[in-house]
DNA sequence: GTGTTTGCAAACAATTTGCAGAATT
DNA sequence: AATTCTGCAAATTGTTTGCAAACAC
């Protein structure tokens, strides 16, 4: 049978995202956890990860840009994403039920969820004129 | 000066997936090329490909399952993706601006655009019995 | 003691890039 | 002739996996 064990690592993981509001990458969890597990390995990080979305501990988000990002709201709700400095951000409404309702009207097959991308820039980013450089955040984000 | 010459592989893409409802990967894309272009390469392909996006004559699109797809239709439209086989429809309804004004009165930030992805069982896979195996249908489409 | 988790390194998959030669203008 | 585009292979990036040792129960 598959029970469950504890580990220090996963607590410990759970708990960073559980603090952010800025829906950090698998890289970004590794850096900081590095901070109390000098040891961790990239690989258990990802283990955890994907193992406590499983749990519906923190929900897994891909925004498009190839990395796979880590909420800890796990209940369904709507993205945004700057396109100036990349960051992704909750938006603060409910998803539609109304939008469900219509998909399902045209579409011929059964819909059972849906979630949406919002682009723009992020109140930062506006009249900062700084844009373009969404990405160049590459590492070293605390 | 940034000219752009003519070159019969990218054609044959455009036309591809022109011809495609389906919403071809780059893979899928290079393998059917190949019925005409033996030789073509796939790093060709991803050339051509992030080149008509850029110019607009194609949309990509990211699907959440790691893997880049393409769309004939540049409007801005939602998509449906199919929890049995994976597969990538669209939806046939106007983005709503009802939605994007919603999102706009909750978000500190300016948002300029919007996309949706529905979740559900696409006609073929509603009562087929046959669930749970997205992805299963790796390399091989026509 | 049995079974799960870890660290490490190697393996993978999707995509990008450098370069010499071929094709387009 | 000047550039752009192609094929090939090697390089990158993000993520997964096999395995022996460490840990939890």
């Amino acid at each position: 049978m598959k029970t469950l064990k504890y580990s220090r690592q996963r607590e410990s993981i759970k708990e960073f995202i559980a603090g952010r509001r800025d829906h950090p990458t698998a890289d970004m969890v590794y850096t900081n956890i590095r901070r109390s597990y000098p040891n961790i390995s990239l690989g258990t990080v990802y283990r955890n990860l994907s193992l406590l979305a499983s749990l519906g501990e923190v929900q897994k988000i891909s925004c498009g840009d190839g990395v796979e990002r880590f909420d800890p709201n796990t209940e369904s709700h709507y993205h945004f994403i700057c396109r100036g400095c990349g960051c992704v951000q909750d938006i603060p409404m409910m998803p539609s039920g109304d939008l469900e309702a219509m998909a399902t009207k045209v579409f011929e097959g059964s819909i059972e969820s849906h979630t949406a991308m919002f682009y723009g820039l992020c109140r930062n980013c506006q009249g900062s004129g700084l844009v373009g450089n969404a990405g160049s955040d590459k590492k070293a984000e605390t």
